[in-house]
DNA sequence: CTGTTAGCGCATTCAG
DNA sequence: CTGAATGCGCTAACAG
């Protein structure tokens, strides 16, 4: 079981290299009964073409390069799982590298990913990024980019993510179906184009209602390296819980907003939802088990990787035109649970 | 910003391309003056080593194979974090790919891997896996084999995993200290060698403290295409609850079991931890927020996937001495939360 | 239909 | 100290 290469097989057969090349790839000027001895052969001794070689000689390199924040985001994991799919069913390999939400870090990766020889690009940019002029030197080499999850206008090409604006929009509309009064958005800064896709939803639903200013708020939380999410969560709830237009309702724009809030309100002794409606983007899949369940907006992950990268494979293999990039956007799915339904009593009762 | 090659800077230098190759590795047959000049130009111009020829030339890759189960598990992504980590170190790009659970879909991913030209492999095995050969086969071919989170004594090389036994043993311990006095362990299938050691480290508990067998028990989900985790296990609890000896205290062997136990029993009604104790080994971070929080024992995942990572590219590099094979075992961390705990009585008072 | 040749980018002999 | 030549395994143009 060592390695065989084509020379192998051609001393083996008594052929020559490139025959036995051309006979692999079914080259119509071999012989029928050459290429099956030597695809006999080859299947027998597990031959595979070394990549490296190949790659070389092909100016290509059968890899996709992947660039997320954090691979043990379990969301991004979802992604990921769906990218891998994709490539897989394509013959492509992928090689990921973690942005950290750092932008100097995601410009490392990138130049490691364009050393590397990858054939293209899938990105989710960091949170930091706003120059995406990176990202356009990477297209004017040749090599086509395609955004997924976080997606920005100042590229132009295929991106893949979900429908926030929708996704907050329909939250938004259920609190006010549940005659919930007074309620309150919190999110982690607007720079992203998704939060503000986000926090439009939920004033494009107030506004159709004909809510009144009075009757929301809006909390940007103050991330930066001294001030967590929790904390700066826990000061924003504090204060909003305290203060003259204290909500009955919350929208909580992130999935660690989501979760924290909820582990913070009910160290507050808020009782859920009795007092305070919570409902959060969030992709995780045990709201089922928290306490109380949690009401969530969530993004098809694996679907979306899966787009993206079929979307970019399609790009490399020069079946779609150029210039016709598309933005595609994957519904939100919501899922009502005890957290943001004022009807149930949670077994406290039944 | 185009590709840059060696070629490019010994055109732009007037040197030739070896000279240029020597100067970049520092050679010692080259001009301080002309290493100087050779380097600036590079940095400047942002050259890579294009990694295919780099590999095709010396025989080797600088990828590791990494074989899991699959990727979008949470306690697998935390795994590839650290193996991450470790390769980003010591300059080494992975490869991913997944079984999931299949030992067919891991014969296929090494054969794969192998084509790919890895110079090394990192597997967690498929549940399935009880063949080992193949790994065998690998090791071979003089390219190292690693295991790390579900070791085996079935081959030979370093392994990385986590010490099970005293997990269950801790576990099984707390249990009886709190004054539970009927107990259970539910588990999946004792094929594996991790579950054997965890239900080692119950009945080893269970021994010292002199617990009758009538004082325990021990149920054996039965898992196939058609029956899930979550169906198997709502009916042995079922028949458990209602059984003659209805436990007081259960200690869950697997992180799916841990979740669906919790959410199965809240379902059926069972007051946790009045009713019943409920203590399980799981990696989510989010079993503060369950209802009630969850007490579990959690592995150190992304230590393992470090070390093992770190041990294989230890192999690579020539630094270890062969046949000198080690198995660590990492130690598993207990979190005792509401679940487990009889004294609180979570948030009614407080 | 099959074989010979050249070259992808790099590292490494071996001459100068 | 520097350069010319060789080959890693493969594909593709060109001969036979």
């Amino acid at each position: 079981m060592a390695k065989i290469r084509l020379k192998d097989i051609a001393q083996a057969l008594g052929l020559s290299v490139s025959t036995v090349s051309k006979a692999l790839r079914d080259s119509h000027e071999i012989g029928e009964d050459t290429k099956r001895r030597v695809l006999e052969f080859a299947h027998n001794h597990h031959y595979f073409p070394n990549r490296l070689a190949k790659g070389l000689k092909e100016g290509r390199s059968g890899t996709i390069g992947v660039i997320v924040c954090a691979i043990d985001n379990p969301f991004v994991s979802g992604m990921l799982e769906g990218i891998d799919r994709a490539c897989q069913e394509k013959g492509y390999q992928i090689m990921i590298m973690q942005s950290k939400e750092s932008f100097l870090q995601e410009q490392s990766a990138i130049e490691l990913l364009l050393a590397n020889g990858i054939d293209g690009l899938l990105i989710s940019p960091a949170l930091e990024t706003t120059d995406f002029s990176p990202l356009l030197a990477v297209q004017q080499r040749g090599i086509p980019v395609v955004l997924f999850d976080r997606i920005s206008d100042r590229i132009q090409t295929h991106q893949v993510g979900a429908n926030n604006f929708k996704g907050a929009y329909d939250a938004t509309m259920h609190l006010l179906n549940k005659r919930y009064k007074q309620l309150a958005y919190i999110h982690a800064g607007t720079e992203l184009n998704f939060a503000t896709q986000r926090l439009n939803g939920f004033l494009t639903a107030l506004a159709e209602r004909g809510i009144p200013e009075s009757n929301y708020q809006v909390a940007e939380l103050k991330i930066n390296a001294q001030t967590g999410v929790p904390e700066a969560l826990a000061r924003a709830l504090r204060k909003m819980m305290r203060g003259p237009a204290r909500p009955d309702a919350i929208l909580a724009g992130s999935d660690q907003i989501s979760i924290s809030c909820l582990s913070i309100l009910t160290g507050m002794q808020v009782k859920i939802p009795q007092e305070l409606a919570l409902i959060g983007f969030s992709n995780t899949r045990l709201a089922d088990v928290f306490n109380p369940p949690l009401s969530t907006i969530s993004q098809p992950g694996e679907e979306i990787g899966y787009l993206a990268a079929v979307r970019l494979i399609g790009l490399l293999t020069g079946k779609a035109v150029r210039q016709e990039f598309e933005t595609v956007l994957m519904d939100t799915q919501m899922h009502i649970r005890a957290s943001s339904d004022r009807l149930k009593d949670l077994r406290v009762s039944s």
